[in-house]
DNA sequence: CTGTTAGCGCTTTCAT
DNA sequence: ATGAAAGCGCTAACAG
């Protein structure tokens, strides 16, 4: 291994010298840097991350946290595209990162402690909002530089990243009022997410203005469950026109029911999903969907975390990625 | 933060001393032992891991190199789940994991030099195989630990993990065989890899048993392309009563196009696929499928090199993870 | 502009 | 069974 001493000798320089030229600092004759730079590539030097961050008590890595690691929210497509807007922006700044997925609150605390008190990461990203939640509060408590994706909790003082979740799911009804759609069915999924919240009460907005009557139905994750919903609608013969999901996961659920069904989309009924993915652009029928950049909030979050560790202060705490609507097979003019 | 020196302190022992237990250390008396284990829980004594990565050399990290990082394969179940397999033997073993996806051969190749030379990884775990790879010279030249997940190169003396393909494919052809099927047609994405080729021939062999005939497309994977070959198989009369698909998002396309072009499954053409996931499972309809089990793959790929960096000999250079048919209503007797 | 010095927290001979 | 001492590769005062 090639180390700074072994490339300050072949200068002719002190180890400090070379440690300066590494860390780009003014005061160095520009020959020495470049002489120095030069041998540096000559014997392909690698500086030592464990020594730097011993002594600098930088570790260069960002961690991430995770609520759930369960099937359903590793393979969201969703969370795959933030994780990735993350790592590349991370990794755009020499940055790594490191996931935690517990099954349990506590498993997830002890192993952020750890993390924080062995200096393995300088600053957190959290892939969840939520009011007066455990991790957080550790993380404050600390002062553990983090930002959070998702809906901002208004007295808290941190950088949040987030769709405009009212706006977007009020634009979305909107223009499926002007497709002629009436009848309408929000279908959510179980679990009090502030997300599904905002987007109900966008879309009950969008409703009221145009005098409709909204309708909202939370459900399990589970294809029985839909198809027995739907079967339940058709005997009733209260079919809305338009069923708009929550997710990409729920909307593949109610194509899958709708398809077993034999309701045609869109003649029979229409569908429109949040969350666009390549499986909803790809579904059957490709879906018109709320395309919410999750890539974008995940180069976000890592900016602000970036800042954020190399000491910038960041004024807007509020980052609102913007969302549009990619119109598809699944509507149509009725 | 609390060091093994303040833990000495409180002890009466040497920072030696705490050192060794904290290695489990043989000859430290059990009372010294007890003692100082009480203090390290006490003082919530936690490791720096940068310190004793500086001076054994042992990072507890293994390196995970893709090939493609683009949105499909991202998004793709069958990855998805390999790393969660990986990820959760890894840190069962107290080991983190990084990844590397770059876009070309040659930032993947200086990445992992540097990870290599500053001592950042211990081992590897590569999710392709592929004959002379570049990769895979440089970790052999450099002689650092790595498993693949893939076909065995015969002349290697590397871990491979794999499932086997052939028979895979051979046993769903004989199981669709055996519903009734005559006319095959076999979907394949394009881009010559070894397990859609094994599958192929998996597929070729059943049918040869049968004394049917195969027929095998290459196709991109491109919603539009698809759409036109089936139109053209409907304009030549030429539908084939079952279509094998030989992956989850190519089949995905496939029954956007079938639905597209209104042609009913399994009443008028079947479907089945390899590498089963949430999405094959609730697609329109739920698919039969291959279940290649991708997080058993990972699993296994975890256990082998933590086995290979801590110096374990393994005799058993390729180990194959089985797989089962997972029959749904995508196809049914004819 | 550059060199000297003193560690960061840990492991590991070499003693005893 | 335990301690003393050296040093992993790097950075950061401090001193010129």
């Amino acid at each position: 291994m090639v180390t700074i001493r072994d490339i300050a000798n072949a200068a002719n320089v002190s180890p400090s010298t070379v440690s300066r030229v590494l860390s780009g600092n003014r005061r160095i004759s520009i020959t020495t840097r470049e002489r120095v730079k030069q041998i540096m590539a000559d014997l392909n030097y690698q500086p030592n991350h464990a020594a730097r961050t011993l002594i600098t008590k930088k570790s260069k890595t960002i961690g991430i946290i995770q609520k759930q690691g369960d099937k359903v929210t590793r393979q969201n497509p969703f969370i795959i595209e933030v994780l990735s807007g993350i790592y590349t922006e991370c990794k755009r700044h020499d940055y790594a990162t490191i996931s935690t997925t517990g099954e349990q609150i506590n498993e997830i605390l002890t192993e952020v402690q750890q993390m924080i008190q062995s200096h393995a990461v300088e600053g957190f990203i959290l892939l969840y909002s939520k009011e007066n939640d455990a991790i957080a509060n550790l993380l404050k408590q600390q002062s553990v530089p983090y930002v959070v994706i998702g809906k901002p909790i208004n007295h808290e003082k941190i950088v949040h990243i987030d769709n405009d979740n009212i706006l977007a799911a009020q634009l979305l009804t909107r223009y499926l009022i002007t497709l002629g759609h009436t009848s309408f069915q929000f279908l959510a999924e179980l679990g009090d997410y502030e997300v599904v919240k905002d987007r109900i009460t966008g879309y009950k907005r969008a409703l009221k203005e145009a005098h409709l009557k909204p309708n909202t139905v939370f459900i399990e994750m589970n294809r029985q469950q839909i198809i027995s919903h739907f079967k339940t609608l058709i005997n009733e013969n209260t079919l809305p026109t338009i069923v708009i999901t929550s997710d990409t996961m729920l909307n593949q659920l109610v194509l899958s029911a709708l398809y077993e069904l034999k309701i045609a989309i869109p003649e029979e009924i229409q569908t429109a999903t949040f969350n666009d993915s390549y499986i909803s652009a790809n579904a059957a029928p490709p879906q018109t969907a709320v395309d919410i950049q999750p890539q974008l909030l995940g180069r976000a979050a890592g900016e602000s975390i970036m800042a954020l560790v190399s000491g910038n202060h960041i004024d807007d705490l509020n980052i609102i990625i913007p969302t549009h609507i990619v119109n598809r097979r699944s509507t149509q003019k009725l």
